[in-house]
DNA sequence: CCTTTATTGAACAAGCTGTTGATTATTGTT
DNA sequence: AACAATAATCAACAGCTTGTTCAATAAAGG
């Protein structure tokens, strides 16, 4: 956009900071991260923070926007309905599948910033992601008067469901493949948790 | 316990910190606080905030504590599988009820901790307790090789279905009442989305 | 090779922190 | 109502972080 391609410093000192960042929040939350840590940790000079963020905030944010344009650009245009079709014959619906990929590459900063020393905000933006992706689309033809609950709940109750899985799946050492992930994840919302449990028939 | 019944005017000083912390969260979150800031707007000497408080953290954590045990008092011998009976006869689950209802007392604290300028830390906690009080003692008996899920991620799946409901409700002004809220939300983990969606007959 | 640009290092005022000691005000109790 | 105990106030302190600036040095790219 505004950068022309950068000069290799400045990819340096960049991801340095970033790393920095990542491993601090897991050390003592962002809370407790000061400039000055942040530059010992990248092992460059504090002024040198300021010539690429305002404060730590603004680096918190760059950081977050990119993760989340990244997410936008894999979900873009999608289907969600076809999420029932591929579920059915147990295939993983690829758009999801795609999404835990995403969240494996970058997994470390993942992991911190939606886990208990991360950013509430950032957690609020990525259901509120998840709601206009996938729920709200899905929404949109059901029949009002043959709901038994109100729309918004149930929207709500499922995309923080999905959300809740992500972040289990991170905070546990991601044992289980993206593939695994998605068929688990679209199991339990297609045929309801009563059902999956082996309760119903 | 340590405290034997306080002066008035520690009870007074005490509400006056509280209170200015929930509005200050709510103006700037917890991390743009200072100790300056709380005892401005609660009108005290600074000095005085640390005659109570260790520091700011220690005040998010003792008003966070108090919540969390007014809680556990609710819940502590539940019976989780009775939500069954209750709810298919249209009944609300009391122990549900009881807790939208102590949501709905502490609810300017509960609002602004559980939201987006909250602590990520207090609602990693509030999805342990809603685990280890209600699906956990619910997946002791169920089969495993029945289950088409690992029990971790259903356990997960629907603690945070759970909460991100009651984020919702919240956030979105408490509309419904405790009552209507508590059939919303044992309905939908009883049927599942796609039944309470209309979807299924 | 040489110009451009990034990084360094040192210094600055301003603000917040947590503590202390002396003083004043409010409580709970005879 | 009087008094002893305790809470709240006020001012001052060193220590730390912040964000900015300037001159000097180092690295990159054409």
């Amino acid at each position: 956009m505004s950068d022309k391609a950068a000069d290799r410093r400045v990819i340096r000192t960049k991801r340095m900071i970033r790393d920095a960042l990542t491993e601090l929040m897991e050390e003592k939350g962002f809370e407790g991260i000061t400039v000055r840590d942040l530059t010992e940790k990248a092992s460059i000079n504090r002024g040198t923070f300021y010539l690429h963020y305002r404060d730590k905030y603004d680096l918190l944010e760059q950081s977050e926007e990119e993760i989340i344009s990244g997410i936008r650009q894999l979900v873009n245009n999608i289907k969600p309905k076809e999420a029932v079709s591929f579920t059915s014959q147990d295939e993983p619906f690829p758009i999801i599948l795609k999404l835990f990929e995403y969240f494996q590459e970058n997994a470390s900063f993942m992991k911190v910033i939606l886990g208990p020393k991360g950013d509430a905000a950032f957690q609020g933006k990525m259901k509120e992601l998840i709601k206009k992706t996938f729920f709200q689309k899905i929404a949109e033809d059901l029949k009002i008067e043959e709901m038994l609950v109100p729309a918004d709940y149930l929207i709500s109750y499922v995309s923080s469901a999905h959300l809740g899985v992500i972040q289990h799946w991170l905070q546990s050492g991601m044992e289980k493949s993206p593939r695994e992930m998605t068929l688990i994840l679209t199991k339990m919302t297609l045929y309801g948790p009563g059902h999956v449990a082996g309760l119903k028939k």
